[in-house]
DNA sequence: GTCTATAGGGGGATAGAC
DNA sequence: GTCTATCCCCCTATAGAC
């Protein structure tokens, strides 16, 4: 077991390499437009291996699928469940943390959106995320601040989408504000890093109206 | 000429019942996972008639995806060039509008998003969007509102990125919000219908601080 | 204009050699 | 495990009758 471990690690094992060009491929053009071929290419490997390894396309693709939304879920849940932070902490912290994780990984938005779209109940059925967000710390602070009115709005879902529409939206529309704004690919990136500091303000502002 | 056009209006067209029903079918899952099949039955034709009246998938994909950009981008200009409105009236408007428009064709926003991306440059690069926006009595009203130091932060990017993040990106994330809330589609829509009070007074609040 | 039938090609998957 | 060659189905597009 440990030896294998071992070897995968020394050679990136071929597994480990069509996963990284399925990824890759899939993120980009979602399950419809993506063909094998170009998985395999990309992998550096033949067609025929990537069926060896995972038997067939949807298979793959459910692994890519499952792999990339326990990420995303585990880095929400990892901040939102911190106790040693105040409430405004958290907001600074998912702020920061998401504003690099898309701007690393800049096609996980849309994937996720679209393709969960495609399955609907299928996957967000079955997912935790309702307990995972109802149970969080997060969610009580919150809570605790409406009670104590210093939130007017009391609904957490409206804080919920605020706080990812102001952080991920601007990512999922990027070529339109590319195209309004006349800005390269740099451009963008540091007008991102200026919302690192400006969202969680803006945030605040909002908090106190209704 | 207006004989034709009588004609068309009392029985619908085949040509328009074959847009409409690649309207609705390309709209819900994109470009790639369409089949012609899928139109044609929907369209209650056969599949014949489809390339006998546009030649290609691609070339009526590319007709529906012209007319629901044109659409966009129509309703965009009119509210953002009415010239009787203030800049904070004008928020409103939009608010108001989009909400209304994207709760009618809730598939449009992720349609165009993902839609744009794989054709990037393509379609962006010869809309007038830049134009559009720049020449706006909008974007000039929210210059001189930061000359005049009423708001705080001066670039109008960030300023176009919170109003469109604060009202498109719920819908765009609609099967998650719902899986949170544990909503079903009623509710969800009532949620919506809150933002359109919400949205404004939220944007003004924000357009003090930075 | 509208249909049936079919050609043509692309892409997922497998057989079988090495 | 990895490759080459190939099968086979599905989907787009066209031919041709009505």
């Amino acid at each position: 077991m440990a030896k294998k471990k071992l070897i995968k690690a020394e050679d990136a094992s071929t597994e480990e390499k069509i996963k990284a060009a399925a990824r890759d491929v899939f993120h980009k053009k979602g399950y419809a437009a993506t063909r094998t071929r170009d998985i395999a290419e990309k992998a550096g490997i033949n067609l025929a291996l990537l069926n060896y390894y995972f038997r067939s396309k949807e298979k793959l693709f459910d692994i890519i699928m499952l792999e990339t939304v326990f990420e995303f879920m585990q880095s929400m849940a990892l901040v939102m469940n911190d106790n040693k932070s105040s409430l405004e902490k958290k907001v600074e912290l998912i702020t920061f943390n998401y504003i690099d994780f898309i701007t690393r990984e800049p096609n996980i938005p849309i994937f996720m959106l679209s393709e969960i779209r495609n399955n609907a109940d299928g996957l967000m059925e079955k997912l935790p995320i309702r307990q995972l967000v109802l149970n969080s710390i997060f969610f009580k602070q919150h809570q605790e601040a409406v009670v104590k009115g210093k939130i007017a709005e009391p609904d957490p879902l409206h804080f919920l989408m605020n706080i990812l529409g102001l952080i991920v939206f601007p990512f999922i529309a990027k070529p339109l504000f590319k195209g309004i704004g006349g800005l390269n690919e740099n451009q963008f990136n540091k007008l991102m890093q200026e919302r690192k500091k400006l969202v969680p303000v803006w945030i605040k502002a909002m908090i106190k109206v209704k």
